[in-house]
DNA sequence: GTATGACTAGACCGACCGGTCATCTCGTTC
DNA sequence: GAACGAGATGACCGGTCGGTCTAGTCATAC
């Protein structure tokens, strides 16, 4: 996207992009290569081999959400709740602008990954399901505070907060088989009327 | 799994298992061939290509779902909300034993296909969307069913029918992310809770 | 008893895969 | 200005991929 990266994050940028779009194994490293205009010796010169670039993937794209519209969405100084709403909003707005560039609804890139590898790389596997564990962790923040405002009766925040990211992904896993980023937009405010009581521990 | 079916379906029943198991890419013919103890050549007499294979695999695993444990969990004999319960709950022994007996969660089949091939191959992408449908079905005549028994308050119900299937799948994406079935099982119940009102008509 | 056609058998194919490696370029260091 | 090393280049490798093809088996039909 900006002019003459290095090497190494033109590497990663098309690769990202790539796996997305399409899939892990789909895509080869002769593919990027060529598209990130790189030859293969100098590839391999930066990653020891594919499920590497899968991993730094995975990193580089977390690091991106982490700071980017997930910051956004879960500022802290925005309300709790509504905080759910700007996700769900940002979700679809990407999905949306990914669609009307390729033609494709691409998905969420962890679901996508998580699907295709986490049965063969157990490693790959913890790496995703750390980055699930940090994206509930927002939720679970914003249910917290919701609570303590007295925005909602108390509940199982921890649990809910699990339960409102896979229902973001389960929702984006939809609209993907649809085809159709307005599933995001028609069944994504509905996160807010998931919840999860307290284990009675009286 | 039975004795010396045919050979078709020896093919079939192989490629569904390591296609649930690992992924569509992962698998190649000749390891199908080798495992369903098949003759390459005998391979292509059934099937045209491994795309068709994919298909008939959907196909055939759409039709046992649809006359297995969906038809038990949504028997209209069951109250509507306790269908609910039955499908979660079948979900999680079914993973549950799957992990048992390979050590990993597979998750869905027809979830993880969607992630892994429906960017690159529209026909398989619109077979598995009417795969979801009617699984969306089945939640929608459970909903319209407790809304007229005043179980619960009325709703959206065909919208919410999806999202609660959406809801689904999510947890099963995040249950295989953690190689975890328990929550299926934690996380799985809260699907009742899901509700999309009415858009207003008035 | 021979022709037919569904099915089996497995050698074979070109393309492509992830990955290696010897060679070269070129800026930096001394 | 020689030595060095990060990085670039692209030919090359063994293996595997999906798929083809010819030959052969065998039950049935006539």
């Amino acid at each position: 996207m900006s002019i003459a990266p290095d090497t190494k994050e033109r590497i990663l940028a098309t690769a990202r992009d790539l796996f997305h779009g399409r899939s892990y194994a789909d895509v080869g490293i002769k593919e990027i290569c060529t598209l990130a205009k790189v030859q293969k010796g100098s590839f391999y010169h930066f990653f020891p081999s594919k499920r590497d670039l899968a991993m730094a993937v995975i990193d580089s794209m977390a690091d991106d959400w982490a700071h980017g519209f997930v910051a956004e969405a879960f500022d802290e100084a925005l309300p709790p709740l509504e905080r759910l709403d700007y996700m769900v909003d940002a979700v679809y707005f990407w999905q949306k602008a990914a669609k009307n560039l390729e033609g494709r609804m691409p998905g969420c890139l962890f679901g996508n990954l998580a699907l295709e590898i986490s049965t063969r790389d157990e490693v790959i596997r913890a790496r995703l399901n750390a980055v699930f564990n940090k994206a509930s962790a927002r939720f679970h923040q914003a249910l917290e505070e919701a609570v303590e405002n007295g925005e909602i009766p108390p509940l199982d925040t921890e649990a809910t907060a699990t339960a409102m990211l896979a229902y973001l992904e389960g929702v984006i896993l939809l609209a993907k088989t649809r085809n159709d980023p307005d599933v995001v937009r028609s069944l994504g405010p509905a996160i807010k009327s998931i919840r999860i009581e307290h284990r009675q521990t009286n």
